[in-house]
Order: structure tokens, then sequence, then C-alpha cells
DNA sequence: CGCGGAATTGATGTGCATCAACTCGGGTGG
DNA sequence: CCACCCGAGTTGATGCACATCAATTCCGCG
């Protein structure tokens, strides 16, 4: 989108090619030195920080076409830390070269604009979904996130595997675990997925994006003003 | 920071000066044509987005210094709609003259990064304080920030005005105006502010922060992992 | 001076957390 | 290959923080 081919060479040129991660490594750590985005090839990363006292906050999941770290550029300093779920290739971008890249290129400049922007774009979905939506809502919007995103990356949207524990989802969402686990064998009662432990079957998407919209009596906060 | 007098001079000729607006006035509305960022002079704003079926997610206050309208670059469209909350001065900055400046000055660039990075750094601790904060920690968080934020631009870090309604406040902490306004009650109770409608005096704001800090026992979501 | 929305205060209800017990499955070592 | 173990997940019982419902009161404004 709006790069020729010499372009796309020279960004091409600065990616680090990716060596595979596996499950537990970190791409970086909470007050690492920032020096580097990353771009998810195959596999998952979740994101974390920590919370006062010792707990945490799981921030996202990424999945392969999804970049990670743009939230350090402002301290020049992590402030959540990447952890890969499962076996993956990442790719690593160093961000100083690429700012010299983005200040020749105007388009390329443009592109990492709107990346920016979409990343605010989707912490203000998120904030929506806790601050105004039930457990019930939160846990069909995600897992129609998640098709979504592999589906537009080619794979299956009704079909895959989980690579986070009930445990973080439930940490990503603000329930408890037992209300994740609780949902999904409600779900699956409805005839809307099945459920095999980390296995998922989504079999009625629309039935799950009507959850979403606010189905049930949310009259909560639904006006205000003044 | 990084500019020379210069370049500030040549930032200053992009900006549009600010009329002043009122109580009520809109700086865009969600799904507008994404032209300007605006920086607010003096007053405050609010920006909010609409949830399904009718109601809507106050997304954040906005105060003297700060920037507004990063979220509509992604798809050159407002996702959001900015709301003047009192008599308020307002400047406007052209985006396409703004992106020609950053790509002809490297410092501005990495600024304007920094900029877009941040924002993604404070939606990130609004999905801590929704995630994990029960109300008391939420609203203690609320006024601490309006606390260190007013500070930052010389004024009264302990002793300021709401623009803004306790039902704003309510949908924006994703509780409900009855809460916020037990709460304020309570917070006077103890000693920690005082409150006369809309006039807000802190009194203890080591108190404050030690609640935000997680005070009570939320044992909640203490530990995750695999 | 009286109207109307904002705010406060109290009474009640409920969604989800918490606590507790049990099951399941996968990995390990004998 | 099987017995054991241990953490992940499920399921049920209970409690509580906060929403919701319902009056009042308060204040700004015409």
């Amino acid at each position: 989108m709006g790069l020729n081919s010499e372009d796309v060479e020279r960004l091409d040129d600065i990616v680090k090619r990716a060596r595979p991660l596996h499950r537990g490594d970190f791409l970086f750590r909470e007050s690492d030195r920032f020096r580097s985005l990353f771009v998810v090839k195959t596999g998952s990363v979740k994101t974390f920080a920590p919370s006062p006292e010792g707990g945490e906050q799981v921030l996202g999941f990424h999945l392969p076409g999804e970049l990670i770290g743009l939230d350090a550029i402002d301290k020049d300093m992590h402030a959540c830390s990447a952890k890969v779920l499962e076996t993956s290739a990442i790719c690593e971008l160093p961000f100083a070269r690429l700012e010299e890249l983005t200040a020749a290129i105007p388009s390329l400049q443009h592109q990492m604009y709107r990346l920016l922007s979409k990343e605010i774009g989707q912490d203000t979905e998120m904030l929506l979904l806790l601050g105004k939506k039930n457990a019930e809502e939160r846990l069909a919007a995600f897992l129609l996130s998640l098709s979504q995103r592999l589906h537009k990356r080619g794979l299956s949207p009704s079909d895959f595997y989980l690579s986070m524990s009930r445990h973080e989802i439930g940490n990503y969402l603000g329930l408890a675990v037992e209300t994740v686990s609780r949902l999904f064998t409600r779900f699956q009662d409805d005839g809307l997925m099945r459920v095999d432990r980390k296995h998922i079957q989504l079999l009625d998407l629309l039935a799950l994006e009507s959850l979403v919209g606010g189905s049930s009596q949310n009259r909560r906060q639904q006006q205000q003003q003044t």
C-alpha cells in the first residue's frame, strides 16, 4: 500500500530474520531498553504489564502479522513484557533504522503513523469492552476477534486452537477463570461453539456477533451528558 | 526538546490559532473526515464513542496541553467525537502539513512517534484500571491523574473545578453515578478531600496514592500463567 | 420564585468473584 | 506401559461490591 518494490526492498533490508522461539521465551521484558519492534510471523505472543503488588494485566495476544512494541517508543523503554505462547517465528525490526527509512519515504512514514493510530483505536475498543460489557459479551467479543484476525491471515475463522490458558483469557478480559470456564460451557450448551480443551470450533458466528452487540438488558449507562 | 528555534517557527506556521469555543461545541464528530489534530490551550474537552445500541463510552478528558485526534489517522476518519466541556481555547493542527514537516525534521518525526506511543501507554494504564481495580481505586486514580496533569501546566494540583458531570466521570470509569457520588462522600468523610459541587480540594495526596496502589484485599487475579 | 436536571442518599437486587471440591489429561519415572 | 502426580479446568455453593430502583434535596437558571 503506497510502497513501490524498491521501498519494500529497503524495508526488507533492515528486518532481522526470525529465529524460532519457544513457549515461555521473552521477546523483551518490562523496563528493557527499547531497540526493536517485533512482528509475529507464525505462532503467538502475549504482552503483559505488572500491576501494583505482584499481579499482572494481560494487555494483548498477538497473532501472525501483528506488530509488538509500539508502546515503548515514548520512554525508549519497554513498559510491558512479551512472552511467546507457543513455538513461534518472530521478526525483529530495529527501530532506529526504521525511523531513518520513514523519514526518507513519505508513504512509509504515513504507514507508520497509521499503525500507531490503529493501535490506539484497538485499545479504545478494549476500553469500551471493559467499561461497558458484561462477561458474556466480553468472551464473545474475544472469540470473534481471534476468529477475524486468523481469517485475515488465511486461517480458519471457525476452527482453531487457543495458545493461551483460561487464566490468561480471564486476566485479559477482567474476569475470573471460573467465569470463563462457565461461559465456555454455556456457549457450547447453547450450540454457539464446540470446546474441547484448547480446541475451539465456532458454530454460529452470527449469534456470537449479536451477543457482542449487547443483547441483554444492559440498560446500564445508556445516556449521559452535562 | 530536540527542536531548534527555526523548527519551532515552522511548526508554529502551520498552527491555526484558536478561536474560543463554548460548552457543548464539537471539535469533530465520529465519522467526520480526519483533517487536523487539536491541542487544548485552555479549558477542557471530552472524547467519547458510541457503543452498540445508543449508549456511549467516554474515552477521555483532555486538559490544557493535551493533543486530541490521534486515533483518527488510521482510517482517515474520526472514530470518536470531541465535545467542549467549558469555554476553551483550542488550536488546530492540519495533519497533512504536519506530516510534511515531520518528514523534513527528524527530531519532529521522533517527537510525533513518541506522542502516538505515549497515547498507547495511557490507554494501557486505563485498561489496567478498568480490568483490575475496584471503584475506590478507580476514583482515586482519576483524581490523581487530574491533579498531576493540572500541576504539569502550572495549575494547582490540589484545588480545582471539575468541568465534567458525575455521570461522565462514572461513564469514563465504568461506574454508576451513584457509586461516584457515594465515593466522593466517603473520601470527604475520611478527610482525603473536600467536595463542594464541582469544586474539589485534595487534602491528602499521599493517602489517595496509597489507595490507588491497591490497598484492600484485591487478591483477585494476582498470578496467572500457562 | 418556581422549574428541572444534577447530585445525594437509602433500600434492594444481582452478576460475578471467591471459596472449595472434584475431574481430567498429560508428562514422568519406574 | 502403566501408576502416579500435579497443574489446568470444571462445577457447585456462597458472599459481596456495585448496579439498580426509588425518593429527596440541591442548585442554577429562566
